[in-house]
DNA sequence: CTGTTAGCGCCTTCAT
DNA sequence: ATGAAGGCGCTAACAG
């Protein structure tokens, strides 16, 4: 069998052109970048020419090196299984997009060495600008970014001792909105679930700002849940923990027997956000079955694609604009712009479903 | 106010790095690329010295400029709001974690012109190799890649006239897989719902393997529902056309009383993957309630993370081996093997749960 | 062992 | 209007 050489083509190079043209590699340089006022329209034909014949396709790499800039940003994920990092991605593609630069999307997948070695590959590659969706992560991995570094901006959370533009959630009005929501409702006994959180500012802006709700409004009760969903094991005894809890409570309120129907425990589950938020309904479904729904109100930050049809309460983010703006933030700073640390923080939207509805 | 001239210090370039430690560049290269045993070790420890001093780290693009290798791969997503996508992601990313490639994840969100610029814009900054799970796409979009130009494999999809190694979910075995799952349980009215498959190779082959088994079982009927999730009002009518046809057919077969529950017609549906199990889900809860899932048996192709939830039967993709086999594929053919296109057709995993079961 | 030299593909003065 | 020459940061012969 005699296949062909197979000798991958070198691509052709400015060089290339040139000669095929007949002509010097300024003028090739000149007309890939759009000076053609100063081409005689007979070159400029004999150029396209050129072109067109080689399949020329000028070389980014080269063209970063001598101009010092290689239209690329890094953006660094925390955790691509989570929906809301899909969506803010979008947001991110569409604004690069219209300002011509390339993003180089960089998945820590929820580890910190990751997360290291990735910044540190996105400054090897000299990277523009990072928008930063981090980790729980100390100060000193972000070293080279921020401050005296390159251009950062930080998405959803802000990291201690680093300076940078942050977009994200206004987490406060989110946490007030949905207690209110539940409040409201005629939840009296609410339980915020969340996260592990001492690592992450969203979660804390989150859960403080939950507390500070049910202390404003006094007669409530309010419980704060730590769900760690990373140690499974862990995770089924907090959970077990607020089963107990919760029993206890509905017996000592109502008439002494758990779980009395005529009047149940107004309790309400708030998820600190999406993940969360599918562990509890896991384990909700388990306890309750099918119905659960209707037992137990569950409430969650984020707008994942299932919860239309389980049928929860939840408090969806701006997440592409969340996503435009890091771009359109970061942008101006790689252009230049010096003006101190700015903070972006857009209001979340109530999408009332059958849980939290009588 | 003072704030600091925040003049971004450029770099340090291996020139500094020389000067720095009182030798040539050539050294310092030798150090960068481990030939650690040509440096005496009092010049090993100046340079090192140096480099910490200058916080040196080496530009990437300028070493891939001379090489003519950046270690850069292009990965080609056509939805990453499709659950599969991410899983195999994180497949390709343990992957290139170990073979030292850095991959450039492109995301086309759908739109075929995304998909044409996206590989343009790989080519432009000499990827090594493309992993493609590509839309329905010409071939001639793809002409840069495999065959004559840069190394390609494909994910879960062929392209018409493209020869290319591809790896992707075994898709007869699993439609059949998930046919006779359903016989088994006694459903004999199977409706195969996909989206719009003439594009899209891995559709086509799950559609036709579902026909192939209910043909080979004879007795049972088997149609097919093109489901258009771009187009709304499409896919609202059709499945409106669906549930008449159930109707009637239920009528029919039982006692001429449409929805007798004594004896329902045994009708199962089987979606072609995710997004087309959610939109039906959504659905059948809007037609039947909280309890749909005991009323009409759902079985799909791909297990989001919502299935449990929903308690739906799926079959699930190996998607974190194949983005891990693409990558090592592709890895091959950068370092030059030749063998002719190869297909790696990975097994899908039956999950049974309550949707389909008894 | 170590330094000098010559490019990789492109852009940018500076002449012509 | 066009081309020649030098250099971006790095590597790879080729001397010493």
């Amino acid at each position: 069998m005699s296949t062909t050489p197979q000798t991958t083509p070198r691509r052709a190079t400015i060089t290339d052109v040139a000669r095929e043209a007949g002509t010097g590699k300024t003028s090739i340089s000149r007309y890939l970048n759009g000076e053609l006022s100063v081409l005689s329209p007979e070159l400029r034909a004999r150029i396209e020419a050129a072109i067109a014949r080689l399949d020329y396709q000028p070389n980014q790499m080269a063209r970063g090196l001598k101009r010092g800039r290689n239209r690329l940003i890094g953006m660094l994920l925390a955790d691509l299984t989570n929906p809301y990092t899909v969506e803010v991605l979008q947001g991110v593609e569409a604004a690069c997009h219209v300002l011509g630069l390339m993003p180089l999307i960089c998945h820590a997948a929820n580890e910190v060495e990751m997360e290291r070695r990735y910044l540190q590959l996105l400054t090897t590659y000299r990277v523009e600008g990072v928008i930063v969706n981090a980790l729980g992560v100390r100060e000193e991995t972000l070293r080279p970014v921020g401050g005296g570094g390159i251009p950062a901006v930080l998405v959803d959370r802000s990291v201690d001792g680093l300076v940078a533009d942050m977009v994200g959630l206004d987490n406060r009005a989110a946490a007030e909105l949905g207690t209110r929501h539940l409040l409201d409702q005629g939840f009296d006994d609410i339980w915020f679930v969340v996260q592990p959180f001492e690592q992450v500012s969203s979660r804390q802006l989150r859960e403080l700002a939950f507390r500070d709700a049910m202390r404003a409004q006094g007669a409530a009760c309010g419980h704060t849940l730590v769900l760690n969903l990373a140690d499974p094991g862990e995770a089924e005894r907090s959970l077990a923990a607020m089963d107990h809890a919760i029993d206890a409570a509905g017996s000592d309120r109502v008439t002494g027997k758990a779980g009395n129907p005529g009047n149940p425990a107004r309790v309400a589950l708030f998820a600190a956000n999406a993940p969360v938020a599918l562990r509890l309904a896991l384990h909700l479904k388990a306890r309750y079955g099918a119905g659960w729904q209707t037992r137990v109100a569950l409430l969650s930050i984020d707008d994942p694609e299932w919860a239309e049809l389980a049928g929860i309460t939840t408090i969806r983010q701006p997440t592409y604009e969340i996503g435009y703006r890091a771009v359109e933030f970061l942008h101006e700073r790689i252009e230049g712009v010096q003006t101190t640390a700015r903070d972006c923080l857009l209001p979340g939207e109530l999408i009332v479903r059958a849980s939290t509805s009588r």
